[in-house]
DNA sequence: ATCCTAAAGGGAAATCATTTCGTTTTGCGC
DNA sequence: GCGCAAAACGAAATGATTTCCCTTTAGGAT
């Protein structure tokens, strides 16, 4: 139930997906991948795995799953889609992701959500959500450079 | 020297671009206008002012004016680019975006400062860069729904 | 165990925002 | 004014992502 070996039968369920081999695969790769990956990546590692997959599925499985909350995504300034693993249910986060070797690791205090009370006194209007990100390097990226 | 008056020729002269009448239009739409900006929605605003001028053009410009940190970047959940007319001079700053009327205001204090260092002492590494955007409805967009 | 049906997957093709390329024009320092 | 690098043109290419339509499958019901 841990990142590594989460109760993917029972995410699926609460999410009204069926529990299909190729769903499962996606989640497992994920969630035992450091890094984020593309989905182009990922469709390669699947490859390896089935006979038969095609990249839409991939797509529309990674949508769905974001949608739904299991996987969250990495923006990026090639502004090309990457996937985590990092479900919502972990409670409200975010990610700092390093930039050369794509470990992804979490922030678990949300510094927005302090700030925004004032803000809507100050402007007015709603707030209905917010995207917060860290770029660098992580900490054996940064050893790397400087060694 | 304002938003809506700008010193554009100052500004471009720092970043060592030459002044054309293309880009100035460029500024000075971007200036005037209260919301973020689609590539194509600004060419066709430039159209009406110039017989001929290409889409590649405007996107070079958006281009060299965003690194130049003239305009900024708005993250959409569609994943096209849109521009806004905000100095990096201004002052390092975040942004609300009405996701109904694309309004963009400021947000001059940053949440992510104040924590980076604690980020650090815990995880290592370093952090080159983040990104702070709040998405919701502006006071107006908000009254019109509620009314 | 078998049926049934909506969901999921396959694969080729389309989409279309963005970029590239080769050529022509222009800003601006001298 | 000259010269040249920068800028702009416009047609064409690019390629990540999506669409389409047909086939297969998961999983609840009989
Ligand atoms: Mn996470
Ligand atoms: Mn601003
Ligand atoms: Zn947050
Ligand atoms: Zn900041």
């Amino acid at each position: 139930m841990n990142r590594h070996n989460p109760d993917f039968s029972s995410i699926l369920k609460e999410l009204g997906l069926k529990e299909t081999p190729k769903r499962r695969a996606i989640l497992e790769i994920l969630a035992a991948e450091p890094g984020f990956l593309s989905p182009e990546e990922l469709w390669r590692t699947l490859k390896a795995r089935f006979a038969t997959i095609g990249l839409p599925t991939v797509y529309r499985n990674l949508g769905e799953l974001a949608d739904g909350g299991v996987i969250s995504t990495i923006i990026h300034p090639n502004r090309h889609l990457y996937y985590y693993f990092c479900t919502r249910v972990n409670g409200h986060h975010h990610h700092f992701i390093c930039t050369s070797c794509r470990r992804v690791e979490d922030i678990p205090e949300c510094s927005v959500s302090a700030m925004e009370g004032e803000i809507i006194a100050r402007n007015g209007g709603a707030i209905t959500s917010h995207i917060v990100q860290l770029n660098g390097l992580c900490s054996d990226c940064l050893a790397g450079v400087t060694e």
